[in-house]
DNA sequence: TACACTAAGTGCATTGCTGCACTCAGTGCA
DNA sequence: TGCACTGAGTGCAGCAATGCACTTAGTGTA
């Protein structure tokens, strides 16, 4: 990692700042609320220079977005990294990706994330592009992992295992978006765990053996 | 007072920045220990700014020391105004300048200004124009202040009296550092008064009348 | 419905900062 | 005494931020 020379770093540190103060803007006021000249104000920055560094507003929003998914990622590769390597089996593959997901704190990140969406209408073509972008970065990661723990196994296999996990985990998010507003507090805790509880069980056990 | 933009604004800072910095360096370290290196990343500039504003490191010392003048400037120029106009003879016209002078705090920015002087040599001729210059601007600012004060007084006898003055200060000044290494504290500042005492009344009296 | 206003976004020129390479002067050491 | 090194200062080109004027789109009001 070369060390950034003074221009390299501001113009890093003036990104980063506009992304943050976005974020704070969506955050106090909603998605309506964020405009260029208060968003230059709060990060200290001409207004101009915001459209140096993205096309738009909703570019920054996605930064922002994106930035707490590193978040989620990085929590990810940080318990995977601490989970002990099973047989190699499906099924052993599939539990240590499952104790991954129980033991990572994704709901803080995700809280956040999701709150920079319109609250109005969580299902939208445009957010749950956004959305599904996450999530496809989340699966990457893990098959990733997956693989680099079982040199002998099937990338094919690890990624339908992941795919099928992620997609699970994304109808998850957005349905705990709705029923609890992304909001981070013990309820909305709870109600993500059993939701997650939920579609591990079920993809465990398979869908020709829900619902006994 | 126009409202400066960013890009002014920013000129304005680091120039200060970069006056500030290479006051906290002399005071530390003394002259030598002044680099144009540390000075940059004290000021979080580049070095190539530093010579964007100022021609040598030696200007920038200068810079240092008419900005602490301006803070003697505005001191003698607030308590002059809140001083009582006398009669306009010359005795009370002494006396007026001689309250100004009693009651104006010159110790602490004199002494932050001496100190960015060499401390082995205060009378060497290029220290000794930085103070001269000093005492010509306060002998300037006095002036003016008494004429607008007394219309009818004769400008001559006005800058004869002030020259007199700030002459003897000059004196007192250079004095004082030898004597305290301008350092400030109460007994520096007791030894400024008995100085500056000594030449008020000295001058006051005049010179035919001194130690009976 | 037309107009005025507001705000996002764009184009372009300017500005001050910066990086880099260089020169020069001073200093220390073999 | 000559050489190597260090640091102040200089020249020049490039960079990112900035200012400013403009266009476009959306909204509200008469």
């Amino acid at each position: 990692m070369a060390i950034q020379d003074r221009r390299a770093a501001l113009k890093t540190a003036n990104r980063h700042a506009i992304i943050v103060a976005a974020a704070q803007i969506v955050s106090e006021r909603g998605l309506p609320g964020l405009t260029a000249d208060e968003l230059a104000a709060r990060a200290d920055v001409s207004r101009r220079t915001i459209f140096n560094h993205f096309g738009s507003l909703d570019e920054i929003v996605t930064a922002g977005f994106i930035e707490a998914m590193g978040v989620i990622v990085e929590e990810f590769t940080a318990v995977a990294e601490a989970t002990p390597v099973g047989e190699g089996t499906a099924a052993s593959m599939f539990d240590e990706i499952a104790q991954v997901i129980r033991a990572t704190d994704i709901v803080t990140p995700l809280s956040r994330m999701l709150r920079l969406l319109s609250p109005e209408d969580p299902m939208d073509a445009h957010q749950d592009a956004r959305v599904r972008e996450s999530l496809r970065i989340i699966s990457d990661r893990l098959a990733a992992e997956v693989l680099r723990r079982h040199h002998g196994a099937d990338p094919l296999d690890v990624n339908v295992l992941v795919g099928s996990l992620t997609g699970g985990l994304g109808v998850v998010a957005l349905h705990w978006h709705v029923r609890t507003g992304a909001s981070d507090d013990p309820e909305s805790r709870a109600v993500w765990d059993e939701l997650v509880d939920r579609v591990l069980t079920t993809l465990r056990d398979g869908f020709g053996r829900a619902r006994d």
